[in-house]
DNA sequence: CTCTCCCTT
């Protein structure tokens, strides 16, 4: 047993490159190390280096953008090593530690860590810190990038022990990271990928579900009987994924009778973990399998099977106006390090096509890299972390890559208005609220409505509301069952709007006896409804750490008011036919159709929101009726100052 | 007036 895993090690790319990675990593304080999937960088190097003795001065940190990859990958080098998980192979991600004393290698998200350095800026319990995907370069790991860097040169300057540094990315652009990591060291690994064929279409296409359900036909009509591969198509949501679904499920009755069957299956994020496991069951004989999929099938899951992807081009992406305060949510054309990624799934076990539904040209058109996260998100988490850290310079703060300049402005602006920041000339002082703020892993309007319900005497029901809040939706919304849905949850509307309702849902939910079958019956989503109560227990243990006292009042006027104290600057008053104008910037908004106060006739004339987002049209996310003399109650000094429509009547 | 890609603390 022991010896086939060291077999199954050493016939891994990577260690024949054993002996100079090690060297060059204990010589240089900064490593680029740049390999495909399957070169086994991610198992191997910090075994290496904990097998040659680096792991008796520190712990060996390594960083995953996502929970799954922490766990899987810690389950796997733990057996590596012949040690039960947990010793000296650990992970730890958010709701779940799995270290110990004896811990050396420690798996873990990126958001983990970046929490672990406002409590330990120089993170001084770690001797390597490894950044795995950084080409992802998600907010976290952009941050991190910053905060190992200065923890690095703090630490040298402080002759604390050497923090090393090692970044590891699948993309060979790496000229940028080498500069930023003081001219690093950059070392190349052998990826083990196979062969993958790559179509284009010869004209632009102006339906790329048509072409794509075209494509789909024509490989599985054509293909000679034997071969078995399956098709992975990549879509934008889950409406399409759905449309797409529903034709090819028609044009299955009408295939020829010597055909294979053709089993259709769905992938999005928000579909429910019984429909998703779907994806990994095998087939039944004589039958493909055919996934539709957004890009969760991009990086998120590996698919086994697939030899064909048909790439539409297209994603929906998230995007951030600093000047409106306003996520966007886009369909997009995709970046060429994506196209690449999407054609990588084909040839994972053997070789495999790739049918591009565009031109080479346009390909060739396409941006080389997808713009980070940190220039395309709202920045008031990140402002108000780096500030917990002791970090004050911010606008000089070194980022990779600088977000833009009105983001964080916006971010500063926020902070300040959510008194967790005091802005004296050119200093940037964290407030005790602020400080507080920080500690809990909310945006800092979440964090502050939290936080004022100490005020209201009513902790206990903000720490569910936001908990509530903190997830993407608790509503499942299947979109041929939508008629279906509405009228299962018709129970818990409320005329004061969707934050009193979703207190009712939780509070149904709490006193159903089988959760999973109630959820299904009232069509909510159990999976995020299940979080909401991970969160929920997270954030009383942290009241409890800042000795706040579980108060408890249920009042519905009260809830409103406590939730204004984060979000008053979210105020829209309604002008005609369901328009709505923001208070502040005077801004054209409307109730988003999932919201229970959608259709509530007359509108009403003011309302507040916990989430703007521009899809179709700019639209209030997360909708309660208030009354505007709050606000004077509320934030006083705001609406004194920056009032001017005759909003109040009376 | 008719709709939320993917992650994470």
């Amino acid at each position: 047993m022991a010896s086939s895993m060291e077999a199954q090690r050493k016939s891994l790319p990577i260690y024949s490159a054993r002996d100079r990675l090690i060297r060059e990593i204990k010589t240089n304080p900064c490593c680029i190390v740049v390999g495909e999937t399957g070169s086994g960088k991610t198992t191997q190097i910090p075994q290496y280096l904990h097998e040659t003795g680096l792991s008796k001065k520190g712990l060996i940190g390594i960083t995953q953008p996502r929970r799954v990859a922490a766990i899987s990958i810690a389950t796997r080098v733990a057996k590596e090593q012949s040690v039960s998980l947990g010793a000296e192979v650990g992970y730890a991600v958010r709701f779940e530690d799995c270290t110990g004393p004896s811990t050396k290698i420690k798996y873990q998200t990126d958001g983990l860590l970046l929490r672990e350095a406002i409590q330990d800026p120089l993170l001084s319990r770690y001797l390597v810190v490894i950044l795995d995907e950084a080409h992802e370069r998600t907010v976290h790991t952009d941050v991190l990038f910053g905060v190992i860097k200065g923890a690095q040169k703090e630490r040298r300057e402080r002759h604390i022990k050497l923090l090393r540094i090692v970044i590891m990315s699948a993309t060979l652009d790496t000229s940028s990271y080498s500069n930023y990591f003081n001219n690093a060291k950059v070392l190349y690994i052998q990826g083990r990928q196979y062969h993958v064929n790559v179509y284009y279409t010869l004209k632009p296409q102006s339906d790329y579900i048509h072409s794509a359900i075209t494509t789909v036909l024509q490989l599985h009509g054509e293909e000679e009987s034997g071969e078995n591969g399956d098709i992975l198509v990549f879509l934008t949501g889950q409406d399409e994924i759905e449309s797409m679904l529903h034709t090819l499920i028609q044009c299955k009755s009408l295939f020829p009778s010597h055909w294979k069957d053709m089993m259709v299956l769905p992938l999005f994020s928000a579909l429910p973990s019984a429909q998703q496991q779907k994806v990994f069951q095998k087939p039944p004989p004589n039958t493909r399998k055919v996934i539709l999929s957004t890009n969760i099938a991009e990086t998120s899951l590996t698919l086994s099977g697939v030899k064909y992807v048909i790439d539409t081009g297209m994603v929906k992406g998230r995007g951030y106006n600093p000047l409106m305060g306003l996520d966007l949510l886009l369909v997009q054309p995709i970046s060429k390090a994506q196209a690449r990624q999407r054609l990588g799934r084909a040839g994972r076990e053997s070789e495999g096509y790739c049918y591009r539904l565009y031109t080479e040209e346009s390909f060739l058109q396409l941006e080389e890299n997808t713009v980070p996260e940190i220039q395309r998100c709202n920045l008031s988490s990140v402002l108000l972390q780096l500030l917990a850290m002791g970090i004050k310079d911010i606008l000089s703060f070194e980022f990779m890559d600088q977000p833009p300049e009105e983001s964080l402005i916006a971010a500063l602006e926020e902070l300040v208005l959510l008194k967790a920041v005091n802005k004296e000339e050119e200093t940037l002082e964290l407030t005790p609220l602020g400080k507080r703020m920080s500690s809990f892993p909310l945006s800092p309007s979440l964090s502050s409505c939290l936080l004022a319900s100490v005020d209201y005497d009513c902790v206990v029901e903000l720490v569910t509301l936001v908990s509530l809040l903190s997830v993407d939706t608790v509503l499942y919304t299947p979109t041929d069952g939508r008629e279906k849905a509405d009228l299962a949850r018709m129970k818990f509307f409320c005329p004061e709007g969707d934050h009193l309702m979703l207190m009712k849902i939780h509070k149904a939910y709490q006193t159903s006896n089988e959760k999973k079958s109630w959820c299904h019956d009232n069509y909510i989503h159990a999976r995020n409804m299940s979080t909401v109560q991970d969160i929920r227990k997270q954030l009383k243990e942290i009241c409890r750490q800042n000795s706040l006292q579980l108060t408890s009042n249920n009042d519905g006027e009260r809830l409103r008011k406590t939730l204004l104290c984060g979000f008053f600057r979210n105020v829209a008053e309604h002008v005609r036919d369901g328009k709505y104008l923001t208070v502040l910037s005077r801004q054209e908004v409307f109730i988003h159709p999932s919201s229970c106060l959608f259709s509530v006739t007359p509108p009403p004339p003011f309302v507040m929101y916990t989430e703007l987002v521009h899809t179709t049209k700019c639209y209030m996310r997360m909708v309660s009726v208030i009354d505007p003399k709050w606000l004077f109650e509320i934030a006083p000094n705001y609406f004194h100052k920056t009032m001017t429509t005759n909003m109040i009547q009376d």
